[in-house]
DNA sequence: CCCTGATTCGC
DNA sequence: GCGAATCAGG
């Protein structure tokens, strides 16, 4: 493979493009380890890899319908409230990877009438896993307090970091 | 066994 | 620098 400047533009438009390394391989008739290779040697962004991305996405994807229980949930991958807006919710190693595919609003929560915050405390699967439980704000999910950090301005999310 | 991307290392 | 082999994970 000469790696031509077109070629490389391909590979960077190809990987811009978020195709999968096989993917853009198979488009411009090379292998895709020739592909992430030369990726790796340009330093283009290292995508997340799918052992990340498609975690984030299947969590996202399958957000099953819980009860607002003060019970521990038993598999490792707990269910997370889905936020409305650009949530920050106090869980540990969370990446949001698809923010076009987060539902506009969506309450898995609260039912049975109870106004109560849905918070999530302490690590999902753990026995301390809890929810906040206090008072909801304004027809919100949550309570004031949890609704300032859980609806945060679009802006504020900031994907570049050198 | 399919897929994914990352890294290694002989060339 | 290149990329197949290999690794690591879903």
């Amino acid at each position: 493979m000469d790696w031509s400047a077109e070629a490389i533009e391909q590979l960077r438009a190809l990987w811009a493009e978020g195709h999968s390394t096989a993917e853009i391989g198979r488009r411009m008739g090379i292998s895709k380890n020739a592909v992430v290779g030369k990726a790796h040697r340009l330093h283009l962004p290292a995508r997340p890899s799918p052992i990340q991305r498609e975690q984030a996405a299947a969590s996202a994807a399958a957000p099953r319908p819980v009860v607002a229980v003060a019970v521990a949930p038993v598999a490792a991958s707990a269910p997370r409230p889905v936020m409305p807006a650009a949530p920050r919710p106090p869980v540990p190693a969370m990446r949001a990877a698809a923010p076009s595919a987060a539902p506009a609003v969506v309450r898995p929560f609260p039912r049975s009438g109870a106004r109560t915050c849905c918070w999530p405390i302490g690590e999902p699967g753990t026995p301390e896993f809890r929810f906040c439980t206090s008072e909801s704000f304004a027809g919100k999910p949550y309570c004031l307090e949890h609704a300032s950090i859980a609806y945060v301005k679009a802006r504020d999310r900031r994907e570049d970091a050198a």
